[in-house]
RNA sequence: GCGCCCUUAGCUCAGUCGGAUAGAGCAACAGCCUUCUAAGCUGUGGGUCGGUGGUUCGAAUCCACCAGGGCGCGCCA
């Protein structure tokens, strides 16, 4: 029996359906949903099937719903079907069919659930790629975690997942992060040149990056290098003597304390992906050329960008991709005034490198301010797919993450890059751990802002959704803790408990925990399909609630207390129960990437 | 000016490729501690789903326009 009830009575329902309308179009069928019941007096499914047949077989919709209705009542597990509303026909399965979703829990374990919608599909999922100039922040931070989170859930439906991380270690933001470490050095040495002085040296004529995070770098070059990048009078060596090595320093050390980040939050990619290894390998060249060879390029000159102080645009020739052919708003260019490539250029490159190493599908997370960037990057890889993929097309998908407020004592905090007083991933996880920082990020639709309100992502109570569904895991292992302290009870592995007459599952709330344990298969997949991780931690919320529920009319009905050493039968039955939850609880928490607690003292 | 994202209860947010009476927590109000853990539980009240039209048997969901918030708009990455 397929794990999942619903595809299972899905295509039940599609069967019946066929018999009662022969002609059904095959895309009607494909429309046919059996979903989880939202009021419970309408049975434990739902299907639309009557509605949608309704048209395309020119008869009333009611009259197929009873029709359906009728053929179905007699199906194996189902207890009763009936027509509803304006069409609808609600199942109601047999307990015996609900309850055997807890042996499938017992005998599959964390793998109950799992999928193979996404079987054969390779799928790169790009995030976090934070510049490796400063330490990461909290708007880098939901990405890696909705980015970690969507990669961990395609690979529970299927997909087969590359975790990968950018690294943009070419650019001119590098190079004036070099610069700046070496001022730093300077200083360090006791130069005796003015900032102001050695600003006549830098490329555009300034110092970026003056965050102090740059001081110990400094200290590291001294170390390795003492006084030697500098000249007798400690004044600055040209660049042909320092550049290379205080960059790759900087670097080394910056993009060391991102993984070191990365690592605290739980975050492990695949992958990390230099761009200047790309570029040295002609990655960016050969998809310009592909790109030409496809007579996509042209030189043109662009129209100036409406809304922004125009004072220093000038109209100049360049070499321009033809995005608008792929749905893109105009033309993007390709090269600068000074010939060398732009930053799309060197990234179609990249995600031609992605798929030549087999990827069928790309995900790029992304911050919301590289919205603009979504459709030229979707033109780009639909215009150089035929050339990189062996099946010519590749989907190019982007998950945007938007803004992230940080709330502390009801106030938001005021973050500044330039007053360095922005909130650091490592500031954070320190101050609320990083289950909370995990979870509390994934409890937002990752293209909507969100408030992280420091005070309740550390709460340990109700509307804290962390300590919440932690809380239903450890509770969960505490009773088979106390079980396992009960000999009378026998065998409680999994597997034995898989075995136990599940008869005395009786109550509302029993087999409503039951019925929540046999949406996961349905809703993991669907989470998956739609990109959308924080489903799961929204379904973690409502499981755990129902767990907490059962646990509490413990309190008033002792009948329905888990453990009664009178009722051994019950009691098992009750365990595999329990097991089974907990099993569901720390399955999702994994996709999360939080850790499934055994007790909370 | 143009493009993308968002707008659901007092607050923070769900809402399943359109489905039945739009849900949860907090806050408010009324109760509940000798308990397998009160770090909690039970119950009550609370909605013009930003607005106006449209498509449909059916719209919070799709389309158009409008309002408000966010992000972006060649030679940054």
């Amino acid at each position: 029996m397929s794990a999942n009830l619903f595809a299972l009575y899905r295509t039940r329902v599609v069967e019946a359906l066929a018999r009662i309308v022969p002609e059904l179009p095959p895309e009607v069928a494909a429309r046919v949903e059996v979903t989880p019941t939202r009021d419970p007096a309408h049975g434990d499914m739902a299907t639309n099937a009557a509605l949608l047949a309704a048209k395309p077989a020119r008869r009333r919709p009611a009259e197929l719903a009873a029709e359906l209705a009728a053929l179905l009542s007699g199906a194996d597990g189902i207890e009763s079907a009936v027509p509803a509303g304006p069409g609808f026909v609600n199942l109601t399965l047999s307990p015996a069919t609900l309850r055997a979703v807890l042996p499938a829990v017992l005998a599959a374990g964390e793998a109950y659930g799992d999928s193979a919608v996404g079987a054969g599909i390779a799928v790169n999922v790009e995030y976090v790629s934070a510049n490796p100039t400063g330490p990461m922040h909290v708007g880098h931070c939901r990405g890696a975690v909705v980015g970690d989170a969507l990669a961990n859930l395609l690979a529970r439906a299927g997909y087969a997942v590359t975790k990968e991380y950018y690294v943009n270690d070419a650019g001119a933001q590098v190079a004036a992060l070099a610069w700046v470490v070496y001022w730093r050095y300077l200083e360090l040495l006791g130069t005796p040149m003015t900032e102001a002085e050695f600003e006549t040296l830098v490329p555009g004529g300034a110092l970026q990056y003056r965050g102090d995070y740059l001081l110990p770098i400094a200290g590291i070059l001294h170390d390795a290098h003492g006084a030697g990048l500098a000249d007798a009078e400690r004044r600055p060596l040209p660049p042909a003597v320092w550049f290379e090595r205080v960059r790759g320093l900087a670097l080394d050390s910056l993009l060391g304390q991102i993984r070191d980040d990365l690592a605290r939050l739980g975050v492990r990619h695949d992958v990390f992906t230099s761009e200047s290894a790309i570029l040295a390998a002609g990655a960016a060249d050969a998809a310009i050329g592909r790109l030409d060879q496809a007579g996509l390029l042209y030189e043109g000159v662009l129209e100036p960008p409406k809304g922004k102080q125009a004072t220093d645009w000038e109209a100049r020739p360049q070499t321009l991709f033809r995005a608008t052919a792929f749905g893109d708003d105009v033309d993007r260019p390709l090269r600068k005034a000074d010939g060398s490539n732009t930053y799309f250029a060197n990234d179609i490159g990249y995600h031609g490198d992605k798929i030549a190493r087999g990827a069928d599908v790309l995900i790029d997370v992304l911050g919301a301010d590289h919205g603009g960037y979504v459709a030229r990057m979707r033109a780009a890889v639909q215009a150089i797919a035929p050339a990189y993929a062996a099946a010519g097309t590749v989907a190019f998908e982007a998950v945007l993450c938007q803004i992230v407020h940080v709330i502390k004592d009801g106030a938001p905090m005021r973050m500044s890059k330039r007053a360095g007083t922005f909130v650091t991933l490592r500031d954070l996880l320190d101050e609320v751990g990083r289950d909370a920082v995990r979870f509390t990020m994934l409890t937002r639709k990752p293209d909507a802002q969100m408030e992280f309100d420091l005070d309740l992502a550390v709460a340990q109570t109700r509307d804290n959704p962390v300590f919440y569904v932690q809380y239903a895991h450890a509770r969960c292992r505490s009773v088979l803790r106390a079980a396992a302290a009960m000999p009378e009870l026998g065998d409680l592995s999994p597997a034995a408990l898989a075995e136990a007459p599940l008869d005395a599952l009786q109550a509302d709330a029993e087999l409503a925990l039951v019925r929540r344990l046999g949406h996961w298969p349905r809703l993991l997949e669907g989470a998956a399909q739609a990109r959308e991780p924080h489903r799961i931690a929204f379904h973690l919320n409502d499981l755990a609630g129902d767990f907490h529920m059962l646990w509490n009319r413990g309190r008033d009905d002792a009948t329905l207390r888990f453990l009664q050493a009178d009722a051994v039968s019950a009691t098992r039955a009750r365990l595999a129960l329990v097991a089974a939850t907990a099993m569901v609880i720390r399955s999702g928490l994994g996709v999360l990437g939080v850790t499934p607690v055994e007790e909370m003292r």
